[in-house]
DNA sequence: AGAAATGATGAATCAGATG
DNA sequence: TCATCTGATTCATCATTTC
């Protein structure tokens, strides 16, 4: 079914968005054989959510809920996900690309009926958040990256891939599997009445990336699991012709409107570079780990009045206490605060050396 | 089988090294149940490593006459990956964890394979390569992560895992889903005549960080792919007792002089950050009994909004109503739950202080 | 007006001991 | 096994309120 007659065609790139209310397989089943480019699905993840979680304190995170995401056993998710990603193959170009995100709950799941089917794996990509939500009860480490699979049709298809375009994105190196970007929030997370309008809409960034990596304008991209309409925006944005499905009304009314404020870049404007994001800081932990500053080690102040030794876990036991290097250089010397990296120092033949020279080593041995 | 007498007992931890020669599933059968805190395997990519492919039934195929399609392949390794996860977790105790690593060509197949026997799977951890080995031809991605699934042995069970040294780990914020780790080079990479003795040596910051969260001194490790020996190595440095397996005489040798030439930590730098769950229970009356709270103190939050007063008998009386710390806490700000210990604060010298400060001297008496 | 403090929130499989 | 009680636990970012 085709929601009214809301299709657009803009003329000046000569693309078209087509938004479908129904269910993806029926759908995908009455299109024409391959007949799309690229495909990225946001599938349901099967969170299998237990009871309510409360932050420390004491507010109730909103969950996943919806029903949308809930199946009974393994099997019930196995044979959905089958059944969609078979109507998808069958439309899609030889010469075509999927993508499908999920988290751990459902990513095995899609990988393993994706090689099933006869798709080939290219490239597992992680979608590292910079801002997850931590894990509360301190039982896990915290959940902060969801994965994208992409895959050819077959093994020896010929895809699309602008790997130049890529690098370009990446400050002139080749762009790696694991892609730092924020989450959705502020302006760009669409609210209806202040209360966001789908609980999982994606960064428009991750989309930018995928559909330029991957498609070339004019080509035909198509969402089956539509919800908000990340895709369909950034389609419209990039000259990418666009078809997105639904089975929920609000939100192919969220993504119509959505689409239809979207305006397609100038041709000229498309080849945009984006900067890459800092390096993350080296904790000091991570030099106990490469073995480069000992589990037992001595550390003393440059005046040798304050003597700690390292522990396992990169804590300093100072005094009959233990914190980290800061805590423990602040406790040394009654501050409120302390910089561990300069205040503590290992005895390098005979001399005193502060410990920020091990990780400006580390540092060096990264880049190099 | 057993790898000669060459089995080690370290006398100063008191923990043991031993290695088998042997297929990893034969010789898992043969441990007995529930002996093992915490397994660690890096399986084969695919069945070819060592000339042998296994029918979905379990038999050897010649690999010459490979004239199975890819769902035979793919179901192979299925087979392979169901036996040995089965043997894995009947020798896992109800509290231990395992850690498979893998890339896209089989970690989906893992994943899927690991939720089907009913392992729990608490988080995916992305390793994310510093140095990956570039993609030459351009055609994808950087390959720069591998994947590590971490499971409990059931959705219920409960499991190690040091949160607090994980987070003194990496400067005072909890540890996330994706660690960056650069890859085994130079001094750490194991060589035989100047050619490494293994394609994929794991780097030992890994398996340090591995063991260091889901273990404690003197658990049992198990790694049925032991090929260079990297976990027994960490193992054995961090106080674990160790069991490897593998079916190359040659990865044993290997492994064997690395784990024996490998010196353990000092027990005091073996010491990690504990919290508070791991400390002895103090409840709110023992305080009173002991003279460190009186009987008809009063008691207020952080703005000085809600006023209550200590009784006799540890309870809590407020509003007319009488209660735990907890309780009272909760009926205050109308919330399901609260840690009255960080809730209620006494007036010491004009300034508030959680009454947990005087459970923290309580403690600290009862060390010394 | 501008700075600083406070509040809100995001795909989350989120506790453990005791009786 | 289930109900009850104690009490441990959060990061980055953006929006709003207070100083």
């Amino acid at each position: 079914m085709i929601a009214g007659n809301r299709d657009s065609i803009d003329e000046a790139s000569r693309v078209s968005s087509r938004i479908i209310l129904g269910d993806c397989i029926a759908e995908m089943e009455a299109m024409p054989a391959k007949s799309v480019d690229l495909i990225f699905a946001d599938p349901p993840y099967n969170l299998q959510l237990n009871g309510d979680l409360f932050r420390p304190e004491g507010s109730r995170v909103d969950a996943v809920d919806n029903d949308w995401d809930k199946f009974d056993t393994f099997g019930a998710y196995d044979n959905f996900t089958c059944r969609w990603l078979s109507a998808a193959r069958r439309i899609l170009k030889d010469t075509g690309t999927i993508w499908v995100i999920g988290s751990y709950h459902n990513i095995f799941r899609v990988g393993t009926v994706l090689q099933d089917l006869g798709y080939w794996v290219l490239n597992d990509i992680v979608w590292r958040k910079t801002n997850p939500m931590p894990n509360f009860k301190g039982t896990r480490f915290t959940n902060a990256h969801e994965t994208m699979i992409w895959c050819s049709k077959s093994e020896k298809a010929r895809y699309t891939f602008n790997y130049h375009a890529m690098k370009m994105l990446n400050d002139d190196v080749q762009m790696r599997s694991d892609w730092t970007i924020p989450i959705c929030t502020g302006g760009e997370r669409v609210k209806i009445g202040g209360v966001k309008a789908h609980p999982t809409q994606k960064p428009e960034a991750l989309l930018y990336r995928v559909l330029m990596a991957a498609s070339n304008p004019g080509d035909v991209v198509l969402d089956p699991f539509l919800g908000s309409g990340t895709t369909g925006a950034m389609a419209k944005m990039l000259g990418r012709s666009f078809i997105g499905i639904d089975r929920e009304q609000a939100y192919v009314e969220v993504a119509q409107k959505r689409i239809a404020e979207t305006r397609p870049l100038a041709p000229d404007a498309m080849q945009i570079t984006r900067g890459k994001r800092q390096e993350p800081r080296v904790a000091f932990g991570t030099l106990v780990e490469a073995g480069l500053i000992l589990p037992g080690q001595e550390l003393v102040d440059t005046a040798r009045r304050y003597k700690a030794r390292v522990r396992a876990d990169g804590s300093l036991a100072f005094r009959g206490d233990a914190g980290s290097i800061h805590q423990m250089g602040a406790a040394a010397q009654g501050a409120p605060s302390c910089n561990g990296w300069t205040f503590w120092h290992m005895e390098r033949g005979g001399a005193l050396e502060p410990i920020d020279t091990v990780r400006e080593a580390y540092r060096r041995d990264l880049a190099a």
